[in-house]
RNA sequence: GGAGAGGUGGGUGAGUGGUUAAUACCAGCAGACUGUAAAUCUGCCGCUUCGGCUACGUAGGUUCGAAUCCUACCCUCUCCA
């Protein structure tokens, strides 16, 4: 059983839990896992889905993600029935008439039947050949591992296929192929990466997770059930029915999001979110993790709009002007209108901008 | 090697000497409404000590004035060989 992994985003996210729960449900059926990270085919760069030519990853960097991924992917898999693997094992001595070798095992043409490709070739855009390798590499891997099955997003199928052929032209038997649904991100339509930044990180503080959770659509919730919560299909179609019958949508959402905080944080802590939400939401209260800063400043008082910006509140000290122009800036929960407010050296306040900074600032 | 097309703000993409910090769309942000949802509406969407400053691949040049013209360079793409 195998699953590779590029390791370009080494922060696992919601989307590649898909993968791994189905991994686990293997684990839990005895099955040894193969968690491979491609740190090899990272340096090429997966052109699955791009329309556009990756750029290439330093070893240094892959390494440092690697690293990262490991110390994630066990909140998932058991780690005595899971072997992680680096591609760069074999590939790297592959060399030069190794790589031809493979090349010739495959042929343009069926390349060209690969979506991506296809497109791009017909639109008259540029195929560089080294995406071309790509596929033949990672179809590589599983001749290496002589791997039995092959599990990725259904956005790899034509790579897991391509590695089918390969271990037919190495005299294997052709691995069986699994694929999972891709999730989609909080945007609702894209899949979620992290490069769209419309993810929910696995290491995320629960609070977080928790309102980001909340603030997904309704009907992305309903994929989200099917994709990431462990809740029976009957039972998701029983909530439908009472969503339907005129039961707010939020309060299933909060059964969705409540499940997903205890099993990335702990049991009980997604009970605490939601407390802690509806505190904040339905009465308007502050939270009350706020963080708190102290800035220094030279003269007796600052501009607010320039506080805002050293306090890294706002990107620049026009966003925050405009911010405050928009009515968005908030001191102990009151509205600021003045651009020109200047805040006193020794004050204390907890400030908002937007709906969700917060930040207590001390000026000394 | 030959011929051609093109590089504009996060993305797509207008603009071919002067009300152009630069049309439009998307994304994003804020406000209203709500369920921190969606949809919708409104506004914003380079930086600034609010006097300005820096921007249309890079470097020069022409001009009162350039993203727009000229020169060189870099890069991308297509076609032919």
């Amino acid at each position: 059983m195998k699953a590779g992994f590029d390791p370009t985003a080494p922060d696992l996210h919601f989307g590649h839990t898909v993968l791994l729960n189905k991994l686990r449900h293997f684990q839990d059926l005895g099955h040894k896992v193969i968690f491979l990270i491609g740190d090899f085919t990272g340096q090429i760069g997966d052109p699955s889905g791009k329309n556009k030519t990756r750029p290439t990853l330093d070893e240094k960097e892959l390494k440092e993600n690697a690293k990262t991924y490991e110390k994630q992917v066990f909140k998932i898999l058991k780690k005595e029935l899971t072997e992680v693997r680096f591609n760069s094992e074999w590939c790297s001595k592959l060399g030069a008439a190794g790589l031809i070798g493979l090349a010739s095992k495959y042929n343009v043409a069926r390349m060209l039947e690969r979506d991506d490709f296809n497109k791009r070739y017909n639109a008259n855009q540029s195929i560089a050949v080294h995406e071309f390798l790509y596929p033949l590499v990672q179809g590589y891997d599983s001749v290496a591992l002589n791997a039995d099955v092959e599990c990725g997003g259904t956005d790899q199928k034509f790579n897991l296929l391509v590695g089918r052929e390969l271990q037919r032209s190495y005299d294997q038997e052709p691995q069986v192929v699994l694929t999972v649904p891709i999730l989609e991100g909080l945007d609702g339509t894209n899949k979620m990466s992290k490069s769209l930044n419309n993810f929910i990180g696995i290491n995320e503080k629960a609070d977080e997770m928790f309102g980001k959770i909340m603030s997904i659509s309704d009907e992305l919730m309903w994929r989200w059930f099917e994709l990431l919560s462990f809740i029976s299909e009957k039972e998701i179609i029983n909530l439908k029915k009472e969503v339907e019958g005129g039961k707010n949508p939020r309060d299933v959402k909060f059964i969705l999001a409540e499940e997903l905080i205890d099993r990335f944080h702990k049991a009980g802590d997604g009970a605490k979110c939601k407390e802690a939400f509806l505190q904040r939401f339905q009465k308007g209260t502050l939270p009350d993790d706020i963080k708190e800063v102290s800035l220094e400043i030279e003269n007796k008082s600052i501009l607010l709009t320039n506080m805002l910006k050293n306090a890294e509140m706002t990107a620049s000290t026009s966003e925050a002007m405009r911010l405050i122009k928009q009515g968005g800036v908030k001191i102990n929960s009151e509205k600021v209108s003045d651009i020109k407010l200047e805040i006193e050296k020794g004050s204390e306040a907890i400030y908002q901008v937007g709906k969700r900074k917060f930040l207590k600032i001390k000026i000394k």
